[in-house]
DNA sequence: TCTGGGGTCCTAGGACCC
DNA sequence: TCTGGGGTCCTAGGACCC
């Protein structure tokens, strides 16, 4: 019988934020951005949510809901780096750890009774070293699998503890909601509201079949969630085994829809610029480069193109990029705009013979402006579109920075700040 | 309610090949 | 000659997670 734990930490970005102001302790905050944002909540605290504020939610909901909440960008770095803390401390109670998102973590801790002793003992180990560590609180589930471990400790939240014993998973999963299945959203909850389902209980009673016919390779998946089973799912392999990415992405969201052909050029260049620089940080090439298209009415398109070869250099990918979005743009005012690389190739992928000369200029070059971007930021460096994109999004989204200036008017001859 | 940004996985149709 | 079937790659879209 195996033994896995997962370990969740309590409203993780609004506690991070209270260790360095103390006076948000007790109060209503959101995390995610200003209360007239664009955006959603990344996070709210205890006090926001009795307010009906809770993440995903937009900005300006969350506003109306509750007007006195703090609300705060947040500060990724930080969080990032007390995740780090949080993982150093589950690896000192198994080899096996896979932090599955910045908050959260799986441990597998079969075998270790003689160590660790048993699974409630481990749990409350676990807990006081992480608060000793980090002096963050979280909640921890226990049971024979991760599927069962995962949805106890969100019963167990906040700041609990929930072993489920073996032989007692089918007892603990019935009488719960659907929903709370991972993978279970409001789509699959609306069907199987449909059919009548609306505990686990329900589902794990329905022949395998009929959810087979009705859901597909995802019913099957299903029957075995409702047994509270790991297997064919995201589940499926060991703990610990992470690998590289499958893509890399940035997109991003205008605080005024645009459709200046300049604003909008400069915005493709630098979301190409980020996302091939992390391609070369990961030592990655793409060979599929995409872009995603949001108009005002928040209609959605993406657009796809294979290279002949994989790359990770700046300038040829921005140039596939360019010609997608050209090839594609309606010249209706815009919303976001995202750059996506897709099927990477680790190792040096391969280039034309002609284009080689050229390839390992640029590779140099580029190799030289990360150096500089790691020791004095992100923005120091850039392509010169690049540059003209940092400048005229400024504008763009805040027009103090140009007084006078209506920000959608043209104003492509104004020179960008040189460096 | 007026909807972010970073991901993963799945489906389905068409092209193309044998 | 109006017509099979499987495999793989590519593309577009969508559900879902934190």
């Amino acid at each position: 019988m195996r033994s896995y734990f997962h370990l969740d930490m309590d409203a993780f970005f609004v506690s991070v934020e209270e260790l360095f102001d103390p006076s948000l302790k007790g109060k209503p905050v959101v995390v995610g951005g200003r209360a007239n944002e664009r955006g959603v909540v990344s996070a709210a605290s205890y006090a926001a949510r009795k307010f009906g504020v809770h993440s995903a939610m937009p900005l300006r909901t969350a506003h109306k809901l509750c007007p006195q909440a703090i609300f705060v960008e947040g500060h990724r770095e930080r969080y990032v780096e007390y995740s780090h803390k949080v993982y150093e401390v589950l690896q000192n109670f198994s080899p096996r750890v896979e932090m599955a998102s910045i908050d959260e973590a799986y441990l597998d801790l079969t075998g270790t009774e003689r160590l660790l002793g048993p699974p409630l003992a481990a749990a409350h180990s676990l807990h006081n070293a992480v608060h000793a560590a980090t002096h963050l609180n979280c909640s921890i589930g226990a049971a024979s699998s991760r599927l069962v471990a995962k949805i106890a400790s969100d019963q167990a939240k906040p700041h609990g503890i929930l072993w489920i014993p073996p032989g007692c998973e089918a007892r603990f999963l019935a009488p719960l909601d659907v929903r709370k299945i991972p993978g279970v959203g409001k789509v699959t909850e609306r069907n199987l509201h449909d059919c009548g389902i609306r505990k686990i209980g329900d589902l794990a009673q329905l022949d395998q079949s009929f959810l087979e016919d009705r859901f597909g390779k995802w019913g099957f998946a299903l029957a075995g969630k409702a047994r509270g089973e790991d297997a064919g799912g995201w589940f499926d392999g060991e703990i610990g085994d992470d690998d590289d990415p499958k893509s890399i992405s940035h997109e991003h969201t205008f605080s005024i829809d645009t459709a200046d052909a300049s604003v909008l050029d400069a915005m493709l260049v630098r979301l190409s610029e980020m996302v091939s620089r992390r391609l070369r940080d990961h030592h990655l090439h793409a060979r599929t480069v995409q872009i995603k298209l949001r108009y005002s009415d928040f209609s959605t398109f993406t657009r796809a193109r294979t290279l002949d070869h994989a790359t990770q250099i700046d300038t040829e990918f921005a140039a596939a990029v360019r010609d997608l979005f050209y090839k594609n743009w309606t010249k209706e005012p815009i919303r976001l705009l995202g750059v996506y690389a897709q099927s990477l190739e680790s190792g040096e992928g391969q280039t034309s013979l002609l284009d080689e000369d050229k390839t390992a200029r640029w590779r140099k070059t580029l190799a030289a402006v990360d150096k500089i971007r790691e020791k004095y930021g992100d923005t120091t460096v850039s392509l010169a579109a690049g540059l003209t994109a940092a400048f005229r999004a400024r504008v763009h989204e805040n027009p103090e920075n140009l007084p006078g200036k209506d920000p959608r008017s043209k104003d492509s001859e104004k020179e960008p700040p040189h460096d």
